[in-house]
DNA sequence: CATGAATGAGAATTCATTCAT
DNA sequence: CATGAATGAATTCTCATTCAT
């Protein structure tokens, strides 16, 4: 329960995210997760109340730390549609450099029973500073004018699956597929018409 | 083993789906399946080898049941461009008559295991039209000339989520929303010159 | 969960009652009954829906044996101060004879968990008769006329507890000891003038 | 291990009292206690050698309790009989402010296990008080001449009992039904003609 | 074919108790 | 003294699968 003082506590979430990587949600279990953290199982519940409360903290962590890698290189300076052509290129390589996280992320967004009860804390500042992002593109003509929830879709499933399709060896892996990538999904979220100028 | 008797083999294979949908794969097992289907659990046994024989199943059925329906309403004199976008809207009627079949289909793709051992068999006939369409597209210089996977990525799996979005009321249910989904996957798809042209 | 085919039932029934006859509730478990029962404990979930379940079956067991005991020695045709001083005589002798079975009534009964969910079914046949025994002692101006149940509760508690005490060591095994018991249920349930008569 | 310091040793055993009450000796942990209490789990062990130290402690103060509080009303003045059902009413009353200590007794009276290591120390001044009143009353020939113990029994587990029945509704509660239940266990421990006379 | 029963393996939790700080 | 952490045993229950009838 308490989370104070050390370093089995983020051995619970590697051991977590490896599990919830190579198994899914199917074969994950407290016993697992416990055994290749190398931890007796019931220390797990000394620092997570229950199996839940580490799924939980497990994807908060993930996707925080996709949102961290992304904003990090974030240049807010340049016009907006660099920036997101940027951030894709970002979400791209931290997808090649931690596919296990971003296995992990696929993995959770699709299970039904965590969507129930489960909001993202929408309040840290990594996730703030991709939101201003996009309403400042909305705002300004830029990005079309929908749900940003669904423009958020467009610029993060594909890559993910994307980087996914390329280690399994689905898609191939060159310099051509990412430009491919960036192309399609700028040419989704894009107003048409400044689509056209930035592909110039 | 044999599949020849009955409609006990649906049944199963209908309760998979709910229970799949409303559950996930953590919650999925033989028991429940069983159960829901009003058939003794060691019957499952003869109609599937085992647990995941029934999932392969599953995925092929609720795979091949979303084909044909988008298939069945292709009309292949058409214009390539008019075709895709028909069948997204196609897709998305269908992910809101059957949220269980989408759902279902959204959680075992998302599952690893299943990845591993499960290639779809490309040989049933809705599938290689649809295939023939998109290459058809390719050729004529209407789609990007990128990897089709990708392509077919961008054709139903922002479909389905937006779909599953508008259920779950993440998104408004109104016609625009479709309209400017339409527009992002074609925008993503098509070559953007023909895209422009598309557009007007 | 199917009571159906055998002795693993009565196995199951009559190792809990040995269990919570010498340990208690609190030393009760679905692990022990199997054990003494010498049956895997996962068996157990065949014949019983859960640890509650057993627990249930377990006390209307007991309760409906020790009642069957009773009315089997009950003589209908005799005077009801007789038919009730022959009942405390005849539950004592089952007490004596099935200390467990007592020692788990009593036990039960203690039980604030099985109170709370827990009715006695009042419909069986033997329970109808002590019924009709008591109201029609009650009509005929012979016992108290307070609370059937108040009536009960003195009817049986005191010999359980005596029973035991017995077998303890508590109370000396002596004719003397069950004559004064009787006596002073009797003296507690029945109207004062009744009781005087009864007394010569 | 010692008592010395504080109020936590009496919150953890109010705690301890409320959590039997309500849940049985089933549901009762160390761990609940020490969390009702407020007190860290390892706490409870500087207070108490182990869990069963704690039970007995519980034991003895509320067997202690439930002693003063019926002593304390006790006017050693009056006739016996009188004295009797004084104590009849006190300990109902009692029963009634506190129904949380009555459950507690009548919980850990039914445990098997405590009867085996706990024997009650009968030495405290209270106890001994109502002993003096019983060993009288039977030199006196006012109470039936048979065991203490049993004659204890009737003056005390009715009036818990009804209580108990009163509050869960499973009696009414009117002056009514208190007389009555003095007069049954009046009827029960006097001798016939002492009851007669008390009568009138 | 159909099915109830069987079973060992694992699942999530809780617990009583100890110990180092 | 106080306390958080640790831990192995135990508990309830579910599961996938097999088998005898």
């Amino acid at each position: 329960m308490k989370i104070k003082d050390d370093q089995k506590y983020d051995r619970l979430i590697q051991a977590a995210i490896a599990l919830l990587a190579t198994g899914g949600l199917a074969n994950f279990s407290t016993t697992k997760v416990a055994k290749q953290a190398g931890i007796p199982q019931s220390n797990l519940y000394i620092y997570f109340k229950n199996k839940q409360a580490l799924l939980d903290t497990v994807f908060q962590t993930t996707i925080h730390t996709q949102s961290v890698a992304v904003v990090a290189e974030l240049d807010t300076a340049a016009p907006i549609t660099i920036q997101l052509a940027n951030s894709i290129k970002t979400l791209y390589r931290f997808s090649q450099e931690h596919p296990q996280i971003v296995a992990t992320i696929q993995v959770l967004m699709a299970d039904v029973q965590l969507k129930k009860h489960l909001h993202l804390k929408q309040d840290d500042h990594e996730n703030q500073q991709i939101q201003t992002l996009l309403t400042d593109g909305l705002q300004a003509g830029i990005l079309r004018s929908t749900d940003l929830n669904l423009i958020r879709y467009f610029l993060t499933r594909p890559v993910f699956n994307y980087a996914a399709g390329v280690q399994s060896g689905l898609y191939p892996d060159t310099a051509q597929g990412l430009t491919d990538l960036i192309q399609m999904i700028m040419g989704a979220i894009l107003q048409p018409d400044v689509y056209q100028e930035w592909l110039s």
